[in-house]
DNA sequence: TTGCGTGATCAAATCGATTCGATATGGGGA
DNA sequence: TCCCCATATCGAATCGATTTGATCACGCAA
């Protein structure tokens, strides 16, 4: 392994001491242009890259910051959804100039060690927290402490946490509306997430709030509360499957768990969606090579994380008090509602 | 934000010297075992975390490794395949205390410079290269380079570097095989990945030998060059069309690709299996729901993480010369292949 | 010619932990 | 009683960059 080449190095080359070096190198205003000009070629000719730990230590900043899911969190992201954001939050570090840590917790004690050991050892300058439970206490904990934190998802109102979510309430009043406006659907169930979750009560009450504006009312025994799992899809299929009437739709807050429900009903010899009209939401890429294809509810995720670290890179530059960014969702018409338009191709 | 706890706090508060209190909290056997106790409870006490930085800088070494996806691997990896990746490496640096970056690079540009800053910054100690080209050096002038790095796939057995890999010569040699041996077929067409990817050589060596075994060659005319992506997978479809024969069989190099080219086949009024048989590679959650479920090849992502995290580890811990790892694959039977017993739900 | 102001450069302190040669302490043997 | 050795602890140097008060050089005005 060749030997570092330090900053001393190129001070040397260039035939300024460390001091100049370095602020020539930081671009100051304290440096003359031609003296910033030698220094940048000799960096250059040596190929020095700066120590990071050094420079951290002495200014007591780091360029990482950390991206947490909590274990909580495992299933509540689907995995695409979860690789899009960590694009968005990856494309925009690099622009930054920011690393990247990743710290999965996959028990609650792992969880506060985790955050430890990055926060407090001042690896990371802030942490964006991804879908953590209504309970999850951290993040605030965190944020009071005078850490930077972003969350993604979001938060109730009374939260002081800088967020970046989806419209979630929206988006399914969006896709519960267009059941009972198009299709003229007037018995409407609903599978929810796990309800400690602020994406599965905003669903939820996106959901209640569609039916209400329709003079509507929800039926307690078309509602039952999933995991965002498949297999939990299959359960609430089995569950809802006595009380389904002809032309019932039902809404499922995940593709996955509308998928799993799908296969169940197909094999009891239910048809979608000529015997119950289906609707979810997430738009996973599996939702258009279902059968039939689902109509789903997406939002652009990519989106979502690069927002998510600005914002926190905002917080680390001293900024306070960000308002929460939501973003808008889309409708996605397909076929598993009822529309016949679209094909699985489009 | 509270005051940072440093050292010299605990050191304080335990009654002895920095120095004392540093080979006391590594556990040295300088230390005598009372001493020792104190050191920790003061440093419990005062919820001490150390500097990262600060240790990382004096002891030259860091306790970070670093996850790199070059942008030519973005779509070689699907996106399930990579959260295995990533749950593996990262469950394993939990355990020995190793904070993971990630880097994901879009262009050649970034690239390198993403490899500088992260290793020759010391942030990381070491990399773990994802999928990387047959023709992308880095990997290897970085080894040569004293950095540690394993890479992930196989590699042409004249590299040096540590690899974690799969076998896909096997892989894709069982699944042709099946074809053969259970189906009877003898017309098996291959739909590759980017030829300069090991993965796709693999496979199509796996292919090309399960079909000269079993006394057969192949039929250039059935075969098709994609890129992994479903885009490519349709093309295929189109291109293969005019010239199956009923009993074919095609093989495809991931399930991406062998999904779309289904959904064209069936726009075409061509049924899969009953006039094209159709197997594929990875094991992508969507394989099992496709319609008709895809029998299809799969290994133990997590574990594949898993070990490339821990020979990473090896090799930051001066181990040199580490034989390359290969992990077997299981053959997923369904119905694509004109198997009748497995039902999607299996 | 001298003095002064300004912009460029420098030397030295600093960040927080680790490391190692030096020192203190205490017990056992002569 | 005295000395020596082993063991436990300590002081100070160190990692590499940043930062800031101090110094230097130079040009211009008096």
């Amino acid at each position: 392994m060749q030997a570092r080449v330090t900053l001393a190095d190129v001070a040397r080359l260039a035939g300024v001491s460390k001091a100049s070096a370095s602020m020539a190198l930081a671009d100051s205003a304290r440096v003359a242009g031609e003296t910033k000009e030698r220094v940048r070629r000799a960096a250059s000719e040596l190929g020095y890259v700066p120590h990071a730990a050094a420079a951290a230590l002495r200014s007591q900043r780091a360029d990482a910051i950390a991206v947490v899911l909590p274990h909580v969190a495992q299933h509540v992201f689907s995995h695409p959804v979860f690789i899009d954001l960590l694009e968005g939050i990856s494309a925009a570090a690099n622009e930054l100039d920011l690393s990247v840590m990743l710290s999965t917790a996959r028990s609650a004690e792992d969880e506060t060690s985790a955050y430890s050991r990055i926060i407090r050892g001042r690896q990371a300058a802030g942490v964006i927290v991804a879908a953590a439970s209504v309970h999850d206490r951290s993040p605030s904990d965190m944020q009071r402490a005078g850490y930077p934190v972003v969350v993604i998802g979001r938060l109730p109102r009374s939260s002081a946490v800088a967020s970046v979510g989806i419209d979630d309430i929206g988006g399914a009043k969006a896709v519960v509306r267009h059941l009972i406006e198009v299709h003229g659907t007037r018995r409407i169930g609903h599978v929810s997430g796990p309800l400690d979750h602020q994406s599965a009560i905003d669903k939820r009450d996106g959901y209640v709030g569609a039916l209400a504006q329709a003079g509507l009312s929800m039926n307690p025994r078309l509602f039952f509360e999933g995991d965002y799992e498949e297999a939990s899809g299959r359960r609430a299929a089995m569950a809802l499957l006595p009380h389904l009437e002809p032309g019932d739709a039902i809404f499922f807050s995940n593709d996955q768990m509308a998928i799993g429900a799908m296969e169940e009903w197909r094999r009891a010899g239910l048809r979608v969606p000529e015997d119950v009209r289906v609707v979810s939401y997430d738009n996973h890429p599996m939702s258009r090579h279902a059968s039939p294809p689902l109509t789903t509810v997406g939002a652009d995720m990519v989106g979502v994380g690069d927002r998510a670290l600005r914002q926190l890179h905002r917080l680390i530059g001293g900024e306070t008090e960000l308002a929460p960014i939501e973003f808008p969702t889309g409708l996605i018409v397909r076929k598993s509602c009822g529309c016949l338009g679209e094909d699985a191709h489009g």
